[in-house]
Order: C-alpha cells, then structure tokens, then sequence
DNA sequence: AGCGAATAGTGTGTATTGAACACAATTATA
DNA sequence: TATAATTGTGTTCAATACACACTATTCGCT
C-alpha cells in the first residue's frame, strides 16, 4: 500500500460532552478516573481512533460502553488540537456531544465506569482542555435548542408539557411563561396527546404527550427558530 | 517522555473552503492538482497537521500559503474521518472555511499552486470526500450568516448597501427587498458613512460605508438572530 | 438644457408574532 | 368541602416583518 510521505502520524482521541436531564437540572456525565493518566482527576469519557474504525461510529462506541445506550442525539461539536493540550503525547481529540433521556441507561456500565451525574452548577475541574469543550458544548446546547426543537432529546418516551418547559428553563437558567410556551409547543404540532396523565404529578395531573417523530425529523433538519426570544446574552 | 499504549496514530489533514465574492457570485477557490495523488483533479487546498502546530495555527498556514492573506474569518467546520475517506492511507480531515474579501489576495500565490476563482454553479466534482465538505460548509454558512452578520467578511473595506444585498442574495439565491433590508441593516449601527461615494455606480451613486468594527464584535460573539426571515428550505 | 432610464434612498400601512396578564379547571390534603 | 398547588385556555397590547409607494441622484441621449 502506498503511503504519504508526511511522517507526523499522531494520536486521534474522542471525547464525549454527556447531557441529561433529571426533572430539574442540566445534569453531565463525568469519570472520576480510577486510571492513569491523571488518576483521581474528574474528566469526560473518552477514548481513542481505532484504525478500521469510522470517527462518527467510535463516538458511539464511546457512549455506548458507557451509558449502554446507542440511540441519542450526538453531534460532532469540534476538534480541540492544541500542541500542549495532553501533557503525555501530542494528541487531537474530536469532541461530540450527546443529549440522553435517563431513563433506559446502564447503571452497571456507568458504575463499573466510576462515571457519576453531576449538575451543571457542582462540575468539579475537568483534566487537559475539557473544561474548555464543555463550555463550547453548553454554547452549542443553547444555540442549538433555540433554533431546533432539540429539547425533546432530554425527555422521557413521555412527558407533559410543564415537564418539557422545565427542561429549556434548566438549558437557559431562565424562567418562562407557562401560557406562551404551552402555546407555542402546541403549535408546532410536534406532539401526539397519548390521552394518559401524569401519575407523579401532585396536583392536576397534565396530558401525557409524546414526539411525532416523523415531523419532529423536519423540525431537526429544517432551520426553524425555535424560540428566537431565547437569545444569548 | 511517557507515550500511550495505543498504537493508532494516524496522519492528520487540514483542508480549507475558501469563499470570495466577485460582487455577483459566491466563489471558491479551488485546486487544479498538479501533484499526486489525483494529479489533474480538482480538489480544496489542504496539508498536513505538523508535529509542533497548533489545528488552528495549521489552518491559517494553509490559507496564508495559498492566498497571502492572514485576517480573514476561519471558522473550523468539522472533523472528516471515514475509513477509506482517503484511498492511500488512513487519514482524518479537519475543515475550516474561510471568507475572504478578494482585494488584497496575492495572486502570484495563487497562480503558483494552479488555484482559481470558481462559481458555486460551476464548480466540478472534488476529490475523495470534498464535495460533502463543500456542501456542509455551504450550509454552515447559510446557517451563520443568518444569524450573525458575517456577511460583511465578503465585503471590501467600503461597500455601499446594495453591494452588501447582492451578497445576500448570492448567499441565498434569492433576492431581498431592497427597502426593507436597507432599513434592516441600518438599525443595527454596525455601518459607518465614509462621506464618500461609490464611483463605479452607473447611475445614482451610493454611499460608501466602512463597518463599525466594535459592534460587529458583539454580533459575531453574541448570537442574534440577524435574518430570521432566510429561513433554509 | 431638458428628458428618460436606471439605481439609490426614505416613508407608510397592514399583518403577523411575541409577551404580559386574567381566569377557569383539576386534584391531593386538611 | 375549602384550600393550595398546578395545569389548561383566552385576550390584549406592543413590536416586528413585509409589501408597496414615492422621492432623489446621475448618466447619456436628443
């Protein structure tokens, strides 16, 4: 096999941005690492490029071996490729983001991982740039929900409407109004009403929705502003 | 020095979408190959990542090589790293676009690596996975320039308000109200009145703004949402 | 000099959308 | 059965998008 004569052949590493959401906050998904480099250290989940393996399929090999989920949300979010940025080796790392509904994970896989949910507001310091991709990766969460419908990614196979406005309020920090927003995901006509009702709910118990899946798929790849009051900053 | 186990290192390319605007057109600037492999095709300018560079310093390497320019707007689009994307070796491509006003390039540079100017309708197929890249970065810019007022990175120094319409509607292929996107683009203080006026105009001749520099950073870093009306598709 | 063609610049009304707020309905608990 | 807590629906006002009318400047032609 011919090669190229260029001799720098370096280490390509993953790392993965985990997001969920538990009802009141933005949650992560971090390790605390029982492994060298940097054992003890808080860091993301990540691992290297094998040779006969697609970029986009070690992503989800990554999260795969560690939630044991394989059907979320995961965006490429962007190549960190500073010199200095691993102390060991020279090293890029291709960072995805991932928004996962925790409901169906493996906490066997999580636990054997030493990997925890921690809130946005506790994050410990994360090793190398990770603090860094995490930032870039919450940016990208906001920017990207505003324009799509992506919020629904963090829901549960079904959710009412209160349940979803909880998750963009935690994604923004922000609280919203209950009668715009309620009237706004209506009219979207993203949502199926399953005719059930919240059984956990305290009070009134609301209407169990859950995603029109096909039109939710036009509503992903469509530029659509989402909710363009949500402006950063 | 410490190295890890794994023994996968690969070679790591960097290629460059490069946007330029004729006052009519967008325009890329495209490689006739004139060196192996696919000597004779047409492809992006690229590199290799070199073992002390910074990604983001290697990007703007490559565009400075091919057009001595070194302050344009070079944002990195996405990582590339399918298998047998590259048929001589396993390689993995980081791809930045960059838009640039097509004043003071240097065209001995250009000429020298076999580079032209080349219409959107009328670019031919690219090597390997170039194409796809093209059109992602195609529609980053479409996204962005929707939201952020990175149109002007097209722009000459001093530009009258039609000049700046007309990329937007090559952007979009579309036209624009010429009213509408004047008093749009006015209420956002970003332009500045030189005093001058445009003497290439045939007819009535234009005022010739210079952008206000300060604000365009806050609309570039803060997310507005600068055209929601070019909504894609 | 005067006129028409072409392009640049300013103004105005209507329809849509966002945002604030009022009120009615449901359910557990006291 | 009243009360507290939460959900669901309606209404109004202000801001913005959008369509379209009109005026202004400049060149070239008669």
């Amino acid at each position: 096999m011919v090669h190229y004569i260029h001799s720098n052949r370096i280490l390509v590493a993953l790392d993965c941005i985990i997001f969920g959401f538990d009802g009141e906050e933005i949650k992560l998904l971090l390790i605390k690492r029982n492994f060298e480099p940097e054992l003890g250290k808080w860091s993301l989940m990540g691992g290297f490029l094998n040779a006969d393996e697609d970029l986009e399929a070690a992503a989800h090999r990554i999260l795969y071996n560690l939630t044991g989920l394989d059907n979320n949300y995961l965006e490429q979010l962007q190549t960190f490729g500073a010199v200095k940025r691993d102390p060991v080796e020279r090293t890029i790392s291709v960072v995805y983001y991932a928004l996962v509904n925790s409901q169906q994970q493996d906490l066997n896989a999580i636990r054997a991982h030493n990997a925890y949910w921690i809130s946005l507001s506790e994050k410990p310091d994360l090793i190398f740039d990770h603090d860094a991709m995490v930032e870039q990766a919450l940016r990208q969460l906001r920017y990207k929900a505003a324009l799509h419908a992506i919020g629904f990614e963090l829901m549960p196979e079904k959710f009412t409407i209160p349940q979803l406005q909880k998750v963009y309020e935690a994604i923004y920090t922000k609280l919203l109004d209950r009668r715009n927003f309620s009237r706004k995901i209506l009219s979207t006509d993203l949502l199926i009403d399953t005719g059930e009702k919240d059984t956990n709910s305290v009070t009134k118990k609301g209407k169990l929705y859950r995603l029109n899946t096909e039109k939710y798929q036009k509503y992903l790849t469509d530029y659509v502003s989402f909710f363009p009051e949500l402006t950063l900053s």
